[in-house]
Parts: C-alpha cells; structure tokens; sequence
RNA sequence: GGGCGAUUGGCUCAGUCGGUUAGAGCGCGCGGUUCACAUCCGCGAGGUCACUGGUUCGAAUCCAGUAUCGCCCA
C-alpha cells in the first residue's frame, strides 16, 4: 500500500440505498438490510473470518446460542436473547477480543411431531398411517423448510453470530456427540435402565421427564369410599365393616394394593393388619400403618396404587407391596381393570362413582382445591405409570456441577439464582431419558432375547450383544428416543466438534457467557453443567446471565391468541431493528421480567432518530477551510473553549461507565447512560454551545476545534452504541471522518478496517489526555447557572422571545473565565444580551442566586407587567426558604460530633463545602429580598 | 408446605452491593414554527423509597418481622 494510499482515511460510504445524501429524516427500513450484507460480505462474524481483527492473543469471547425450535417463528423473546446475546458479542469484538457467537436450531421433538402432525392431519394422514420411517422421511422434508426461517429472521435484527458455525441439534454432529456421550454414561455407571414409575402423557403417548409436568391448580372433588373388610383369606367382604378412604382419583382403585393410615391414629390403630376388599377387582389388600399419612386429609385413610402414583409408589417401596398397572398408553384402563377394562380413564372414573354410588359404597363427595400435573405441551393431565426406562444417574453429576458454581468457576448473573440452583441440584432427582417419539436421537441400545443391553456410540451399531454374544441380527433396538434436552445438554461442545478433539474445542471451550431465560435454568443450563463437567472434565461457561421474561404492558406473559403479542418483524419493518433491540436492552435488569409497549418502541425510534439527525448537524457544519479527507481527531488543547473541556470530559466519564457496565454485564444500564450522554449532554448543550461556535465570525482555530471535538464525541458515542444499535450507528459512523491511523489499526485488514462493527472499543485515554478536569468542572457549574437563568425566566414568565440583559456576577475564577468565553453561547441558550455595566435594576429585575454566582436580569424593553415584582419576590422567597432549610439540615450534620469523627474525610469536607455555599445563597437572597 | 423475588412520583422502571439535594422514559401542566431533529426545544409540578423495629455518625440500600403481589419447587 503506497503511503499516499495509507494516508487516506475517509471511508468511502457503502453503496447503501438512501445513505447518499443522508436524508431528513430516520428510515431504518432504506438501509438495515444493505448494512448486514455489507458485514456479511466483509466476513467479520466469525472469529477466524477473512475480515475478523481478532487479537488471539486476547481470551476469547464465546457464546453458544439457546438453539430457539426449528418449528418456532421468531417471538419476542427470541429478539431479547438476539439483542442481548448480540450486544455482548459485539462489543466483545470491538474490544478486540476473539469473538465467537455460535447460531443453532433445535430439533424439539415433541413440539416438531405436534406441528407436522396437524400438517399430516389437514393432509388427510397421520403418523400410524405413516408408519415410522415414511413419518421421519417427511419430518426431514418439512425441516427443510423450517430449519433457515428463524435464523434468517434472526439476522433481520442483526445478529452478528457466526453463521459458518451453524448447527442443528439433529445433524450428523450432534448425533454423533448424543451417542458418545449416551455410551460413555453408561460404561460409567451413570446411565441405567429400570423400569420405574414415570410421567406419562396420554395425548403425546409418551413419557415427560418431571419438569415437563407442570403442577396446575384445580378444583377438584375428594371422594370417600367405603373399603369392606374381609373376615379371612377367603376375600369375602364384610357388608357391615368397613373402613372408608378419601380418594381424588377413583378410577385408580382398581390398582389399589394396600389401605394406609396414620400409626397413631387411634381410629384405626386395631385395624392395622386386617385385610379390606378392593371393590370391582374383588383383591385383598392389608390395611397398614405409615406416618406420611396424615391424619387431618379426608378420613385419615387412603388408599395405595403404587403403579401409578409418586407418594404412593414410596409408600408401596417401603411395604413391598403389588405394583398393579391399570393404564394403558392412551390413558385406557387395562385388562387388571376388570369390568372397566378398555375405558378411557375420564369415563372409567364416571363409571366407577356410579357404580360405587348404586353399592352404596358412595359414603360422601366434597370439592377439593388440588394440584393435578398437565403435560406441558398437550395440557393434558399426566399420568404416573410404571415404565422400563432409560435414566441418568444425576446425583454424582449435580454434585460436580455444583463444586463448579462454589469454587466460583461458574457465575450467575443475578446472583440470586445461585439459590435457585442450589435449590433444585440438592433435591435433583434421576433424569428420564426415554421419549416414546419418532422425530430426536435414537436410543443406541439394543436388546437381544435374554433382554441384555447393549450401548453403543458406533452409527452402525453393535456386533453382537455385549453379553451373550448373540449376533447384532438377533439384537433389536430400543424403539425410544432421547428427551431433546439430552441433546441440549451437550450443546456447548457438540457444536464445537465435540468428541473429536478439534481445534475449535480447545480454543472455545469452555464458553464465556450462557444468556438465556431464567425459566430453563434446570431444564438446560443445570444440564449442560453436569454434562459439560462429566464428560469435558471442565464447566461449559464462566458465566449463566439469566434475562427475565419480556411482557405485555400489563405485565401479562404476550399471548398470539390473546392478541397481545407484539411481531418483532412487524416494529423491524415500521421503526427498525435498531429500535427493537434499543427498547429490548434499555429495559433490562438481569434476571427481572421486562414489560415492552408501543410508547417503549416508539421512544427507542425516537433516539435513533435524534442520533440520526445529530449527525446530520456535524456533517452540516463542517469548515469550509477543513479539507473533507482529514482525519478524525481531537481538537488541539490550544484552541478548545471550556465546553470543549466539558463534553470530552463527559465523554470520557461516559465511555468509562458504559465499559464497566458492559463488563458486569448491565447491558440496559449501559444504554442508559447512552441516552444521557447523547441526548441531553452531547445535543441539548454540546451542540447547542457549538452552534455560536461556529458561527462564521468565530476564529478559524475556534471553529475547526469545535468540529473536530463533535465529530470526535459522535465517533465515540457511535461506537459505544453499536451493539445495541448497530445499524444506525454504522451508517453514520460511514459518514464520519476515520481516525488517523494508529498502532493498534495496523492489525486492521482490508474492507474490515473501515466498518464500525471492528473498530476498536474506546477507553477513555486520548480524552482525559487533553480534558483539563478544573475547566470541565467550572463549565458544568456555568450550565447549572443557564439552567437557573431558564428556570427565572419561566417563573417570570418572560416570554421566550423577549431578550435580557444580564448581568454575571461570578466568584469563582474558573467559572468566570467560562463565562467569559461561552457568554455567548450562553447568551443564545438562555436569550440573554450581556450588559457589562453592572447597573441592571429597577422594578423589572429578576435575580438569579446561586452557589458562588449571582445573575441580574432585566428586560431589554421594560414592557408593562405590574405582576412581575411580586411574582420575582415570591419567587425569591421560596429559593431562601428552601436554601435555609437545606442550610440548617447542613449545620445540623456537621454540629454531629460522630459524623465529623467518624465519617469518611472526603464525605466530611463535602458537607463542609455544601454548608458555606448554602450559607452564602441564604446570605445573598435575604439581602436582595431585604434591598 | 419449602424456596426465591418484588413493593421507589399517575404509569413503566433505574439506583453499579451504606455517603451531599433519590434519577430516567412515558404521561401531565405552562411556554415555544431560533436555519439537526415537532420522531423536536425550554421550564415545571409530582416521591414520608409498602409498613414496623433494629444496626450505623449516616439506610431506598444492611438485619429481623409484618402486609400485599408474583414466580419456582413439592
């Protein structure tokens, strides 16, 4: 490259519809797409891409994206984990920092075979008309057409993830880590089968694990039922005897082996032992003593299904009781149901009451406020049922991952969810694998006749069976598959090349930050931890930041059916991404649930729009004796005015804080201090100020600083805005003038070097290297003053367009020689006329009083207002009244003995500070209210 | 039943783990067509930080309890 070429530093626009001329107004819909091909085109999402300025030399930066359902459309809380996920992974790359953002999908076996088969349904055809491998054929078809949508939309809002790193939980890689990982589990003991009672659901036929099951609240109806003793052995009831038991769910009687009541129940203590007649079925079953049956519930007895019910499944465990199954896969009642055999348990259960009822055997019916399990998809209700199953040993692994969160290797963000966690990790129970589905991961067992298993992690198979040596012809395969989260679980290293040992792996694992919802925290992020750390030997990720729920304005959860959903496609096309993504973050506290309305969407336009035309403004007022090609830069010292010491010391404040707010990952306190610094400090007064500034009377020297120091301050509030709004930023940030080349732009590299997406993160350095703090400081007091002098105006109610003398009567130096040199400026901000002769009085007069400043205002044409003087004098009144107050509570703290001893010096001093310039306003104020 | 959290102006929320005068957006009131922006500008009103007690020189912030609401687990 030719020096002549080096020096060139103007970037050249992209060639982006509608940027040329940089139109009136915001329209975020003429640019958002030509940008992201433009990044995409330079190759700078992926951290090894042609245009990446990573410094390897840096940690690297990774996130494994929660892989939204490959049947899902883009929702908003989809654009929450895009806005977050992709802040932090931009301003990780800006920082230099190796950047990894890695995109998937998830194949969510349950919620893909519900959609494909109301697909099937429309088509006349169903799953069982199918068959297994023409169903599974058609379930790849229809991922052909779903598996690109969300991410396609995901880039709509400008994601930056490296989409060469896509993956699918269900390719080739993936299945090949579930297999590995299934096998290694079992050779360690940590996977095993059993049959036990799991969860089942009727609608989907197949069994959930037990966070699927969602505990719902009902009113229901307790029953009591009268349990004839038998006299013997011979199962005869006793007509006259018995013993009556509270149920909610009568249909289970027919699984019923035993009747438990409480050891110290003296109503039954003499019945313990004696055997009752379970009716219909005609079975003897004892009556026996536990204590987990409260005496207080229905009758003090109850009856006992260990088949298909959690607490009594214990209870029958510790008695050694029958194991009865009444229920089939469709939730009928099978042939150990007797007369009720074949019925749908709902109708089995009518049938029962009134079966019981006509026996008189009825005793007694109440409403019952219950919790029943639904599943969590279908919403029907669960059914406990025994089952031989696939499971994961899950007490060892949840011990690993919890040493990981206590030794601090893994971190949550909030905090609190540490508690959580612990919570659910030491009450952990074995995870059920198997899922009685088509569409996820095979099983890889395999089962020859004598019912040895066989586990393999070969995509084959096995050769013969690991024990009895039986050929593999003779083997059959476990017709299950793995709950989809098994292969969740693996995420953050299958997608790495995970068990390959690849290069990837070592560089990217283990990640840097889990972002997702707080309610998958134990569904995956507990998992991937016990997995990560069983199998990788290391936790998969530093960091767990938990983003709460994003909600309608009346904080209720955005329901498509309700209509209170938000499309975030939708506000992309009206007020743009970068709107979204700015609302999305600006209302985030980690881990607290968000409410997002129109007004929050429209006010994120808004900035961007006023972003957007302060840029317009720099690019307007650029010196004429500028030449367009020179490079960005700071003003030189010589030639800054005090505002300039003031908005580059801000600026440097600014940059500071959002880094640090970045660096504890308080995203939406870092946009908060943004729309500070930008709106009120950097347009509302820099800008304003410059405006006198560069007036074209004003000095050469003058106005060139003035430029360079908005520009220079827009360059850097565009940077620091960027991962929360990286189009706008971009495209204006094309319009400004580069910096000049600098060491650090030597690792620049091609087109990549002249896009805002790797420019380098600002620190704050060059400012402060040329911020003179004390002339920052007094320039911030004189704004104060303006502020004041706008605040008399008003309450005098001068009209905006009548102009003032005023005359400053200034105390400290430093504000002095501020004024000094912004009077006027100052003059445009508050419509003054500065008067040099200090005799501004008369009946018009308005005075100012303020901490070492006093400011006298007359009207220029004293027009009739006989109000006035008393307005001003009221006015004057309430300012003392409220300042001796304030002066009194200041002479109280101080006149504290402890305070003066015990507080911190520097807290000491400010008070002492505060009370003499209160003492100084009081003093001031009655002498003007006493003249 | 166990656990976690919330309670701050009319509404939605900040408040960086104790320190001067508790902030913002929206809404509201008053006033504004000054050549970046009416998707705007200026000014203002509005809060005993749920309640009670404690720790401390000092509490919205820490501790204990109470109330209301929400979530998770059983």
């Amino acid at each position: 490259m030719s020096t002549a070429e080096g020096a060139r530093t103007t970037a050249p626009a992209p060639e982006t519809a509608g940027l040329a001329e940089l139109p009136r107004t915001y329209e975020p819909a003429a640019f958002e797409a030509a940008i992201y091909e433009h990044w995409a085109a330079a190759d700078v999402f992926a951290p090894d891409g042609a245009g990446s300025r990573a410094d390897w030399s840096k940690p690297a930066f990774v996130i494994v994206m929660p892989p939204p359902n490959v049947t899902g459309a883009l929702h908003l809380g989809h654009a929450a984990r895009v806005s977050i996920e992709d802040a932090m992974t931009r301003q990780a790359r800006m920082m230099g920092r190796p950047t990894l953002w890695l995109p998937g999908v998830d194949h969510a076996s349950i919620a893909a075979q519900y959609v494909l088969d109301q697909i099937l349904a429309t088509e006349g055809e169903s799953r069982a008309s199918l068959g297994r491998d023409r169903y599974l054929e058609r379930m790849w078809r229809f991922m052909d057409e779903t598996r690109d949508v969300i991410s396609t939309q995901q880039r709509r809002l400008g994601a930056s993830a490296d989409w060469s790193r896509l993956r699918f939980t269900m390719d080739d890689g993936s299945a090949r880590a579930v297999r590995t990982a299934f096998k290694r589990l079992h050779d360690a003991g940590l996977a095993y089968r059993e049959e036990a009672l799991i969860n089942w659901c009727p609608g989907c036929r197949t069994s959930l694990s037990d966070l699927e099951v969602i505990g719902t609240p009902q009113r229901g109806t307790l029953w009591f039922v009268r349990y004839h003793l038998s006299e013997g052995e011979d199962g005869i009831p006793d007509p006259d005897a018995w013993i009556t038991v509270a149920t909610t769910r009568p249909e289970t009687i027919l699984g019923d082996t035993a009747v438990a009541v409480n050891p110290d129940d003296p109503r039954y203590r003499e019945l313990i032992g004696r055997r009752v007649i379970v009716p219909f079925v005609d079975r003897p079953v004892p009556i026996i003593a536990d204590e987990v049956v409260e005496q207080s519930f229905g009758t003090g007895a109850v009856k006992i299904t260990p088949a298909h019910d959690h607490d009594d499944n214990a209870t029958g465990r510790r008695h050694g009781l029958a194991m009865v199954n009444v229920l089939d896969d469709e939730g009928r009642i099978t042939e150990a149901g007797g007369p009720y055999a074949g019925l749908d348990r709902f109708e089995a259960r009518e049938r029962i009451l009134r079966d019981l009822e006509a026996r008189g055997d009825l005793a007694e019916s109440r409403a019952h406020e219950m919790v029943i399990g639904r599943c969590q998809r279908s919403d029907d209700v669960v059914e406990p049922r025994l089952k031989t199953q696939w499971f994961v040993r899950t007490a060892p692994l949840a011990a690993k991952a919890m040493a990981a969160v206590r030794e601090r290797r893994v971190r949550f963000v909030p905090e609190r969810f540490e508690k959580v966690f612990f919570n659910w990790m030491e009450n952990i129970h074995d995870w059920n694998l198997s899922r009685q589905l088509w569409w996820g991961h095979r099983i890889p067992a395999w089962y020859c006749s004598d019912g040895h298993a066989t586990v393999t992690d070969s995509e084959a198979g096995p050769d013969a069976c690991s024990t009895c040596a039986r050929p593999a012809a003779q083997l059959t395969r476990d017709p299950d598959i793995f709950d989809t989260w098994f292969s969740s679980g693996l995420w953050p290293f299958s997608t790495l090349g995970w068990p390959e040992q690849t290069e990837d792996l070592s560089r990217f694992y283990p990640g840097t930050v889990m972002e997702t919802g707080y309610d998958i925290i134990f569904f995956w992020v507990a998992r991937m931890m016990m997995l990560g750390q069983e199998l990788i030997g290391r936790e998969p990720f530093s960091t767990v930041y938990l983003a709460g729920l994003v909600r309608d304005p009346h904080g209720q959860k955005m329901s498509k059916t309700k209509g209170t959903g938000i499309d975030p496609l939708e506000v992309i096309g009206e007020l743009g991404a970068d709107a979204l993504r700015f609302a999305l973050v600006n209302g985030i506290t980690p881990g607290n649930d968000q409410r997002l309305g129109r007004e929050k969407l429209e006010g994120a336009r808004n900035f961007a729009n006023k972003l957007w035309n302060a840029a317009r403004f720099v690019l307007s007022v650029r010196p004429t004796e500028m030449d367009s090609d020179q490079p960005l830069r700071l003003p030189d010292r010589a030639a800054m005015g005090p505002a300039e010491h003031w908005v580059l010391d801000r600026c440097a404040a600014t940059i500071e804080e959002v880094s640090r707010a970045y660096t504890v990952l308080h995203l939406g306190e870092a946009t908060r201090l943004l729309h500070e610094a930008i709106w009120s400090e950097f347009c509302d007064w820099y800008i304003e100020i410059s405006k006198a500034r560069l007036a074209s009377g004003a000095p050469v020297a003058e106005r060139i600083a003035t430029w360079q120091t908005l520009t220079w301050v827009l360059d850097r509030y565009l940077r620091l805005l960027h991962p929360t709004m990286p189009f706008v930023t971009e495209a204006l940030w094309q319009r400004l003038p580069r910096e000049e080349a600098s060491p650090s732009a030597e690792s620049d590299r091609g087109q990549a070097a002249e896009l805002l997406i790797i420019a380098s993160w600002p620190d704050g350095v060059a400012e402060r290297a040329v911020v003179d703090p004390e002339t920052a400081a007094s320039t911030g007091r004189l704004l104060d003053l303006v502020r004041a002098v706008r605040n008399a105006r008003s309450e005098n109610r001068i009209e905006p367009s009548v102009r003032l003398r005023a005359v400053f009567s200034l105390d400290d130096p430093g504000v002095r020689s501020a004024y000094e040199e912004l009077a006027e400026p100052i003059a445009r901000l508050a419509r003054l006329e500065p008067e040099t002769s200090p005799d501004v009085a008369g009946d018009g007069t308005i005075t100012v009083v303020a901490p070492g400043a006093v400011v006298r205002l007359a009207p220029a044409v004293d027009r009739t207002d006989d109000g006035r003087p008393d307005r001003e004098r009221a006015r004057l009144k309430r300012e003392l009244s409220e300042s001796r107050q304030l002066l009194q509570a200041a002479q109280a703290r101080l006149a504290n003995d402890s305070f003066v001893s015990r507080a911190p010096a520097a807290i000491v001093d400010g008070a002492r500070r505060r009370e003499a310039e209160l003492a100084e306003t009081v003093r001031r104020l009655e002498s003007r209210l006493g003249g």
